[in-house]
DNA sequence: TAGATTGTTAATCGATTAACAATC
DNA sequence: TAGATTGTTAATCGATTAACAATC
């Protein structure tokens, strides 16, 4: 495949391109304009047309884009095709919340294990999946196939079980954790800061009071 | 105040900005130079400097920036200086996670209000905080003061409840709901969307496996 | 074929970086 | 004062939009 560097502008918004061709496949909607899809999502149909054509020409003149192919090529850009099982680290509420979070699955995303280090869980099950101590990772993960783990712990433990993380083999981080992890290079993390979220919504509030 | 339009990029990065100045702050560290920041944090000084110029001129020629000046200045741009009510609509595991989620209180963001339709959650509290049928929503906005309205329902029912809760006045909705909301331009919404997050994830691995 | 719409090149716009005069 | 470092202007880079030839 062709070493093409796509840039973070155009990968962010895949999934939303996903989502809106998922619903027009819901709508048993066969075929798109990009000046259709244009209108519904508002964005720029010239956008659409060279971010798809980062990938691979999808479309057919005079046509437009079938929609089902689109959704699949797209799922397939994703890897939604493949299976990821996931780990997730820290059984408090928020870990919880993703372990149930069914509709992942889906989309091939699979919890496969569910750590803490606070006893008072040991054993408990969220969904089928028991709650197990911290200290089985090493093992568990060199007996399970485990593509991602979800980090759901206080930020204070999150650097060293990362380390832990890493040297298990686990090659990719979804963080929760408010902090920024300090990792080799070649593990990929994906950020959730959720403070820094409310953060950007108490900003727009406050601008907008000010205008008033 | 001056009415200078900042772009998102930048409001995007001021709390990352509070986050490192606040770790900083926590190390008694005194001042820091836009170049020592940038190290830190792997940007440029420049992107530093320009950024903060949005909002004001907060250093000193020769003497770099005053950490904890700086980090109050953020703090009162992001307005975490004021407090900010939160309900919570939908008391799944999310919603549970959220209003758990007592560090936010830090920064001035109190849940005061906790929403479901599944009459079984009725009267159960969370964290104090008592579940409420949503039919004593607007009952409930007209007598308490609410900025903030968390959607952590099912996506079916978010653009039904949004047009709700903009009906008793609520302006901002932090929205984890997999959907776009349809609403006034004058509502404020901020979307957390999970699953476009490991979708992007689930690319980058993808890709790293591609490239092997 | 004629009309529609893509894929792609060129033009524009905005964001980032570099440079440096102002100034502490 | 001399050195350091900001605030800000100018240059560069990258992303978005416009335009249109290719083609279904």
């Amino acid at each position: 495949m062709a070493e093409r560097l796509i840039s973070n502008a155009v990968i962010k918004r895949m999934p939303r391109y996903y989502r809106y061709l998922g619903d027009l496949l819901a709508n048993d909607t066969e075929r798109i304009s990009s000046s259709e899809l244009s209108k519904i999502m508002n964005v720029t149909a010239s956008q659409i047309r060279q971010d798809l054509n980062n990938f691979g020409g999808f479309g057919q003149q005079g046509y437009g884009y079938n929609v089902k192919y689109l959704y699949d090529e797209i799922g397939k850009i994703l890897g939604l095709d493949k299976t990821h099982n996931i780990i997730i680290i820290g059984a408090g509420n928020l870990g919880q919340a993703l372990t149930n979070y069914v509709r992942f699955e889906k989309r091939g995303f699979v919890v496969v294990g569910l750590f803490d280090v606070n006893p008072r869980l040991s054993g408990i099950s969220v969904r089928n999946i028991q709650i197990r101590m911290l200290d089985e990772l090493e093992d568990f993960v060199a007996n399970n196939k485990v593509d991602i783990a979800a980090f759901t712990m206080p930020k204070e433990k999150a650097n060293d079980i990362a380390d832990r993380v890493v040297n298990c083999g686990i090659k990719a981080i979804w963080n929760f954790a408010n902090l920024e992890l300090d990792l080799p290079e070649d593990v990929i993390v994906e950020n959730v800061h959720l403070s820094d979220s409310l953060m950007q919504l108490s900003y727009r509030i406050t601008k907008q009071k000010e205008s008033e």
